[in-house]
DNA sequence: GTCTATAGGGTGATAGAC
DNA sequence: GTCTATCACCCTATAGAC
């Protein structure tokens, strides 16, 4: 693995599990196994470290979104499954680069943004109604907020009492009368 | 009104506007117009703040939940309604511990976990579905999660091409059967 | 290419004046 | 009760050795 990807891979890990505050220069150079020195060679600023991250999404999300749309079960059932984050890459990179964004980073704000409009343009294209693609476009933030509330991909809040996905994907079929 | 009380509403502006990291002691004091020296002897550290503001959660949950049951529209519109945040002193509060959780703050993970519980108990009153349950309390998380990545109450997400409230009730009344 | 050393500024917290 | 002054620590970033 080069040196860039196994830092943006410690960058990853550390905002997930610790939160953005302890996403230090420090921190990430240690888990990457590289020098402080040699961070700041590959990215020279925080800055640009970030925009690294924020690079790694826009490239995982694409990939993602043509998945999406060549699903078998249909973009919406995609979209829902791949909500519960089950620790892909994109996940990784998702859950970090929220993380961001809700520690207030514009930059991670609108790529997060973007992300979801090609969700819900995705989603659009097989459920008509504009109302009830709207509903499963929160549904799945609803999701991701469980996970990101608790950091860790294995431990969602939708586990702890909550029904299992193939309840909730019944549930959102009742609302597509095509389905 | 009390220092306290404008300590804490300093506290909870700059979490919502700024993010986490801009919620020093320091930012806090000036937003407060009290000195530093001054903050610190209302709230002994920077945990008792934090602890301070979780208290305030815990008091204005316990009355929203109350106003939540007794809705003429029931539980589940007041709830959905509600994660539309509005500016009430509620969702001040909630969005500012929100930061801190999605910061990796555990107490304050705790103090929405039991707040989110208490949601679910609520509409599970009126829904009886666990599914459908979920997927209103989930609906809401999504609502909130617009607001928190916007950070500013004034525009969520949903605001930005998506349907609005009504629209969004009336596809889960669709759920219930006896609505 | 990767490292050490260090600058310059901000942080939470303490002691003590008024 | 509220303030000023100050502490030791940690942050990002730079300069320059190897």
């Amino acid at each position: 693995m080069s040196a860039r990807d196994s830092i943006l891979d410690a960058l990853e890990r550390i905002l997930s599990d610790e939160g953005e505050r302890a996403a230090t220069l420090d921190a990430v150079a240690a888990h990457a196994d590289v020098s402080k020195g040699g961070l700041l060679y590959h990215f020279p600023s925080k800055t640009a470290l970030v925009d690294g991250l924020l690079a790694r999404l826009k490239e995982l999300g694409e990939l993602d979104l043509e998945k999406m749309r060549a699903s078998p079960d249909g973009p919406v059932h995609y979209y829902l499954a791949s909500s519960k984050a089950d620790g892909s890459a994109l996940d990784r990179t998702l859950v970090a680069v929220a993380r961001l964004a809700l520690g207030g980073n514009t930059h991670a704000q609108g790529a997060l943004e973007a992300t979801r409009s090609d969700w819900l343009e995705a989603i659009s294209e097989e459920v008509h109604d504009p109302a009830v693609a709207a509903v499963i476009l929160l549904l799945g933030d609803g999701l991701y907020y469980g996970t990101l509330l608790t950091g860790e991909a294995e431990h969602p809040v939708t586990d702890e009492g909550l029904p299992d996905l193939p309840a909730l994907l019944a549930v959102v079929d009742r609302l597509r009368p095509g389905a």
